[in-house]
DNA sequence: AGCTATTAATAAAG
DNA sequence: TCTTTATTAATAGCT
């Protein structure tokens, strides 16, 4: 690209390799970062010298994030955590399966209110959006249902128990004047997370 | 480099975008190729298009061999197993999850059959809801696409009856001067619920 | 995909 | 090494 061109061949000059080296490397980095920025890339480059010396460019972040990347987009690592990345596989290969178990699953569900159609219509999908409300309907209906049961519990639950209440308060009074006993309150509102435990006799 | 420089910012236009994207790209992999003949370096390169899609040159070798060869040059070489630690055990907790939905979708499935709600707790009845409002939008959305398109094509069908309306009104007058016609009016605003029939031929 | 007019990179020299 | 400069290489904008 300059005065001559030259052969793609190793440079047997050492200066000039050098030089070369020096040059194109500082070039290529640039390219690197260019294609980034202008293309929303992410790059990684790294460049041994013939005599080791590492030179490295990361766009978007670290050397080791883009080397994780690459190991998750390329299935066929051999490196020092295999097991790691077989057990990853099998977990991955799990989850999709899963997945497909749950889209049949959805699909089921679909087929009770569509009859098994895949496209469907502006009209059949009205229909479809009506049910749905409906079905959500009853289950906030039976969700209140079950609040409700729980409640009432807790409601019973408190009744015998100031009765209770009530009868030792009695039985102290009559058995011992002097015994100043201050009665358990119970007349607090009713929050809908109780925990079961202190109103177990 | 051509025809005008161009600024070092994103390139806006996708299809500019990607055509520098391959033109840079395949540029980038020959620099990288070169320098490492010239020089005898060597050279990785990894380069993720902003879709995910992996390109990458390994000189001399792998680019599993440069990649170890690096982490042993850069000192960090246990993150990537670490983070693929990590990243199993979020593999776990996902299945985990998927499968909790997996049993929910199935007790909603035989909500749907026995109508019976007795069998779900409070919980799973909430994921279910939460469910079958992720499927409601889903619907929502199918259903605004389908307007849309629709009206494109209602505004196309105007577009060539207006056309024609065009043609036959100057057929009229040239052949009949006498002739008092009143050209159809079509330039309304586009409500969103038409009927379809009184715009087909 | 190809084709050029330009710009950018760079080999060689200072 | 850094700069300069003559050339080659890369590529932006079009078809």
């Amino acid at each position: 690209m300059a005065r001559g061109k030259i052969q793609m061949k190793r440079i047997e000059n050492p200066v000039h390799r050098q030089v070369t080296f020096c040059k194109r490397r500082a070039g290529l980095l640039k390219k690197a970062k260019e294609l980034s920025v202008l293309c929303d890339a992410e790059i990684g480059v790294f460049i041994f010298s013939s005599h080791g010396k590492l030179y490295e460019l990361a766009t978007k972040g670290t050397m080791q994030g883009l080397i994780e990347k690459y190991m998750k987009s390329n299935r066929g690592s051999q490196l020092t955590c295999q097991s790691m990345e077989t057990q990853s596989l099998a977990a991955q290969q799990e989850i999709s399966m899963l997945k497909q178990e749950i889209e049949i699953l959805q699909k089921g569900l679909r087929y009770t209110f569509e009859g098994g159609a895949a496209t469907m219509s502006l009209d059949e999908l009205q229909v479809l959006e009506k049910n749905l409300e409906i079905w959500i309907y009853h289950i906030r209906s039976t969700k209140m249902d079950i609040m409700f049961q729980e409640i009432q519990l807790l409601r019973n639950k408190e009744e015998i128990l100031e009765a209770a209440n009530k009868h030792l308060q009695d039985k102290i009074e009559n058995t011992d004047g002097t015994l100043n006993f201050v009665p358990m309150m119970t007349n607090h509102p009713y929050p809908l997370t109780l925990q079961n435990e202190i109103f177990e006799f």
